[in-house]
DNA sequence: TCTCATTGTGTTATTGATACACAATGGATT
DNA sequence: AATCCATTGTGTATCAATAACACAATGAGA
């Protein structure tokens, strides 16, 4: 991997080694406190916030791109990863990052900059246990946090609108492939998982005919073990059955036409 | 639109218009004799095939690009158009069709030329009615033709993988919203229509189960005419609803979670 | 000891999917 | 003109999935 002095010396020298016009924003959700988070940077200088972002490499593969992104910003490997859309609107970029970033310093940008043109982004999005992330941010930013999905800040460029087609695409994934593995701890109860699954639908489901649906995938495995020290009555642990759950994983939930 | 006195031309100088390391490949759908087939190009003085292919004008939206690519391969304005997948395998370019025409030709290509590098490409499928497109070959190619997805020929790059993972999202969108409409003429019969799914989905499907699904949709209105001069008992005609189609399709079919 | 929110485990009703039956049609066959 | 028969239109029985709801068991806190 190519290191670099600076951010300005990253800005001058990245188009050697990065593809230009096309970047990865990465949409990266956790879950905690009941609530749907989502990874967000907040900018150098900028005082906003935006989407873990990053380059490819001129011989990576794309879904490489995505994962070493990841990756440096949550120390996580193999971790659930998953492109989801080009953004490629030609205006995307009018408050390009790098463009601000030029003009606060009053450093006059090279013209030709790999930089300063359009971009296209290929939106990637991630689940994460929110508890094993260890956050750093890049070196664009000064900050990262955890933000609730249902309270965003203003994003830069477009990335609000990246972010609400990332939460459309996991609502829809939800329903056809297994999803929790990668969000929750190892072992969790069953209103853990269903807490999961109404925050991310944002609708509350019925206990009974969750539960009832959710070990029909036969993908879960119930421990002997209950969660202590709770209040009233204490709740079975469950943890996912690896190997069911990565071959409903390929094969999807629902198979009827 | 800019135009190119010839292909060496464009190859030279259209680097200065487009977009460079990413390109757009249309998997165009037509339904015919019974067959779901795809619009290919015959490459000139390659003698294989290849996707409806083109770029991105600098200050062009990206869907704008693919629909302009498909109107100008078939003539046709206002078709069902989406983008399905990011293809970005770093060497996937390593036959690239510039690459090889130049060995051909015999002339040297400029070392930095825009076309001889990695590209990425964008994937859009499209479903047209196979009797309306007026099809053209691009300037790359020279001759065009449908191909039976099931008998396709060896496509250049991963033109293959591209339409496999085409026809894959096609049978997924099948079944959440309505299709049929972009790929059938204006009047079908139900017996068509059922032809139609069963020939995307590879599978025989019951009649009297697949009409009353179909009814259930709420987007099919049945007309006072039959088919005529068919063998055997004449069917129905049936036309789309459109308003409830185009209703059916912002908001999918299913929505129990 | 009692309270009570919460969990575990049902049952019933409704809807949707699948499998199959039979009469009606109308060009093709004789 | 009568018959044949593949195909269409319509209907019903069965099975599976989903939705709606009931009640006993638990165990921390009052």
């Amino acid at each position: 991997m190519i290191k670099f002095k600076s951010v300005q010396d990253f800005r001058l020298r990245g188009g050697k080694y990065f593809m230009s016009g096309i970047s990865i924003d990465c949409v990266i959700f956790g879950f905690h406190d009941g609530q749907l988070k989502v990874l967000l940077l907040k900018i150098a200088n900028l005082n906003g916030w935006g989407l873990p972002a990053g380059f490819i490499y001129k011989d990576e593969h794309i879904d490489a791109s995505a994962k070493r992104i990841l990756c440096e910003r949550t120390g996580l490997h193999d971790i659930f990863l998953q492109q989801f859309y080009v953004f490629g609107h030609p205006d995307r970029c009018d408050n390009n990052i790098t463009k601000i970033a030029f003009e606060n310093t009053g450093i006059k940008a090279p013209k030709d900059n790999w930089l300063l043109q359009r971009f296209l982004t290929i939106g990637y999005y991630a689940l994460v246990n929110y508890k094993a992330v260890n956050a750093t941010p890049d070196f664009f930013s000064e900050d990262f946090d955890w933000h609730d999905i249902h309270n965003l800040p203003m994003l830069a460029m477009d990335h609000n609108e990246i972010v609400q087609k990332a939460l459309l695409t996991l609502r829809t994934h939800l329903r056809y492939e297994p999803v929790g593995f990668n969000l929750l701890p190892d072992k969790f109860t069953m209103p853990e998982l269903q807490k999961l699954y109404e925050t991310i639908l944002d609708q509350s489901l019925d206990r009974r005919n969750f539960q009832r649906k959710m070990l029909s995938y036969g993908i879960l495995r119930r421990l002997k073990q209950r969660r202590e020290g709770v209040a009233h009555k204490a709740p079975y642990l469950y943890s996912f059955d690896l190997r069911k759950y990565h071959k409903a994983l390929e094969e999807g939930f629902q198979s009827a036409w």
